[in-house]
DNA sequence: GTTAGAAATGACCGACCGGTCAGAATGCGA
DNA sequence: TCGCATTCTGACCGGTCGGTCATTTCTAAC
């Protein structure tokens, strides 16, 4: 009855300490999206977490900061494999059904998430954007590795000729940076009663971000679709 | 040669106190921008403004917190002046080009201003996702000075048939959403000595927006022009 | 020059928190 | 059952910082 040492597929010691790390990781989770890395306590995570704060030491040495940078880590392979997962179908499928699948997964994965949403709006952008080299980095990485993953896709559809040839990265950044403002609207949205708009459902948002990127704003094409690259417009001083 | 107290347009002691309150805000900023809220110390910034730590607090009584808001609040009040004043045109003009030189003027406004973007990045989400109603509803206040804004000519555009009749608010969550992300790249790119892209200029950016929002990505339209409402498309399970 | 009121100042206080470490608890093999 | 090793624990320490307020400095009216 009682668990030998055998050579198991995973020593049993191992798992018990990688079942407390997740157990703290959850806590942290919990607690940085409700309060924000700077007003979270190593102490209420560890309480949380139902530990003593010396224990959460023992897991993550690097203290707060080591904590942080694993629940964001966590964050962006789930979102990375979300990307792999929305585009594995087949290659003949439209580049317009496939990113819509995609969106809607992307909207649905945070909806049913919101603190993985509060962390990555509070704590990431803060560390984008911190004066520590280290941070700087790591942040980049992280990020590289969603843009990377949707720059496949991307570039596939460029390639077959499906979309206009933009430079693939800059499409990624609009595309992301539609679905955070999207999101957020809809995360600010139910967090005071709707004030005035009818409350966008995450389908229809999937639907609309989807038309606006493919479709474009426009109900008549202002000059040709095969019009690739955006040409000068109206410029001014 | 000594002033007079007489009836000039601003009081004199009045308009000395609005400059310290400015020279005060300047370096508030400063700092926020490089420490973000909760590194920034109300030392260092009475320091920079070369006043006493006390002083602050003679011009701000609520200390840290509404030192942030009047910090925020120029900046909110400057996008909406910026907004407004770009769409002051004439009513001839065709929206694509409107909007073009909105988005130029936006882009060009965070370029030369970093640091207020950089406030706005690290600082406002906090606020919208804090847990505090009040700094809740201050920041959605804030967002909507600008959301509000900018929905006038979106609407505009929608009823001159410019462009499809989606929800106004949905659309201007979604500009704003772009430009955030795009300035956001942008911003990181020229952090570190560009890894991979070609560093969009500002004025790439601007045209690549422009193109992608009102024009779409597709090449070719999947479906009718007209098929204003984003209908039924690619579900997933 | 005098003085009363306003404004500026920074030493000080108390709260808070990240991180440490000596000792307690636990597990485990002999 | 014993004893060693590993892990857990929370009292404690040092440092930081927001905010206060008694004191000083400034201003301007008389």
């Amino acid at each position: 009855m009682t668990a030998e040492t055998s050579v198991e597929s995973v020593p049993r010691r191992e798992r018990e300490r990688e079942m407390r790390r997740a157990a703290m990781l959850d806590a942290a989770r919990q607690v940085l999206a409700e309060k924000g890395f700077a007003d979270a306590t190593i102490e209420e995570i560890a309480q949380i977490a139902e530990f003593g704060k010396g224990t959460l030491y023992n897991y993550f040495p690097g203290g707060k900061e080591e904590i942080l940078h694993a629940v964001v880590e966590d964050v962006y392979d789930d979102l990375r494999d979300l990307v792999e997962r929305s585009f594995a179908a087949d290659a003949t499928e439209p580049a317009r059904d496939q990113f819509r699948r995609f969106i809607g997964r992307a909207f649905a994965h945070f909806t049913e998430r919101r603190e993985l949403f509060r962390i990555l709006m509070k704590e990431a952008q803060r560390l984008g954007f911190s004066g520590d080299e280290e941070r700087v980095r790591f942040y980049l990485e992280q990020r590289r590795k969603v843009a990377g993953a949707l720059e496949v896709p991307v570039r596939r559809a460029i390639e077959s000729g499906e979309i206009r040839p933009l430079p693939p990265e800059a499409i990624v950044h609009m595309i992301l940076g539609n679905l955070q403002g999207v999101q957020m609207q809809m995360a600010l949205q139910d967090r005071i009663g709707t004030c005035t708009a009818p409350s966008l459902s995450s389908d229809e948002a999937s639907d609309l971000v989807t038309t606006i990127l493919f479709d474009g704003l426009l109900t008549a094409p202002a000059h040709p679709r095969n019009d690739s690259e955006p040409g000068t417009h109206a410029h001014d001083a």
